[in-house]
DNA sequence: GGTGCGATCGCCT
DNA sequence: GGCGATCGCACCG
């Protein structure tokens, strides 16, 4: 068995980011399971946008999100979510953790019972809904819809790919004057975390992911996870709420620096289990 | 590095 | 009126 070490310099920096021309970073898993760094300037009349796909990067559309709740919160990994600016700016992370909130008999759902509020209501709309809500009076924690009633992905970590230093500005911001600066690892890994980089706002939540102008989610070449790279471990957070507590619904990119919370018991378990266990494996993992 | 604790307020009962 | 799908910071080893 190889063990993988994944080195800090491998995470894009605020060098990569030049004044007024972008430059497009991607960490590429290779078949051997290295990763690769590669980068593509790419001049400003060929910005990324929904309208604009290229060979490398394309916009999912509802297809994509209208798919199971523990399904689409594997699929989320190896994506890359952008968030445009109002002047234009691209912020880039690809997602390296997920949690999948059934709604019904997942008690630590907000939409445990089918209960509908006026909060949770796009717990119901129709998969890629975006949900948003306020948590501890001071936070705020980004949702996708998925398929089933009430059922959405949590998404709690991103690994920051491009605007670094904008997404810095936009946590420092809620930090304390002095603080020390942020490492590119430590902008996004958290729910609200990656709310306050990417500068989701309250008014996100009930806008669909799959055809929004602000907010989307892109694949691309770099997006592949292998199936006994995604650790599966109980949800963060949820430790009232009995059995479904310990319920293995939160996934994450195994020995990814920007996982909010590693689950050492998790990782263990599963490097003594058999890898053909196929019952995990969303429609993009690959053996 | 890991752990413990306080902050802070909208939502729900 | 109580709680929470969190975070930052102080403290300890």
């Amino acid at each position: 068995m190889t063990t993988r070490k994944r080195k800090k310099s491998l995470l894009p920096n605020s060098e990569d980011q030049t004044d007024g021309e972008a430059v497009k970073i991607q960490i590429q898993c290779q078949p051997d399971h290295s990763l690769q760094v590669v980068h593509q300037n790419v001049g400003k009349d060929e910005s990324l946008s929904p309208y604009f796909s290229t060979k490398d990067a394309v916009r999912l559309d509802y297809s994509f999100f209208n798919q199971p709740c523990v399904q689409l919160a594997k699929a989320f990994l190896g994506k890359v979510l952008v968030r445009k600016l109002t002047d234009g700016t691209e912020l880039r992370g690809r997602v390296v953790e997920t949690e999948a909130y059934l709604g019904g008999e997942d008690k630590a759902s907000h939409s445990a019972g089918g209960k509908r509020t006026e909060r949770n209501a796009a717990m119901f709309m129709k998969p890629g809904t975006i949900y948003v809500y306020p948590i501890y009076g001071i936070y705020l924690c980004m949702n996708v819809s998925s398929q089933g009633e009430g059922a959405a992905v949590l998404l709690r970590s991103l690994e920051p790919l491009s605007g670094q230093d904008v997404m810095r500005g936009l946590r420092a911001a809620k930090r304390r004057e002095g603080a020390k600066i942020l490492k590119d690892k430590e902008l996004c890994n958290g729910p609200s975390k990656l709310c306050q980089a990417l500068d989701i706002q309250r008014c996100f939540d009930r806008r669909d992911l799959a055809t929004d102008m602000e907010v989307w989610l892109e694949t691309d070449q770099g997006d592949t996870i292998h199936a006994g790279e995604v650790v599966s471990a109980p949800r963060i957070g949820v430790e009232s709420h009995g059995e479904w507590a310990t319920k293995p619904l939160r996934f994450y990119s195994r020995g990814h620096p920007c996982v909010s919370v590693l689950n050492r018991d998790a990782e263990r378990q599963m490097s003594t289990q058999s890898c053909t266990d196929f019952s995990i494996l969303g429609p993009h993992i690959i053996e």
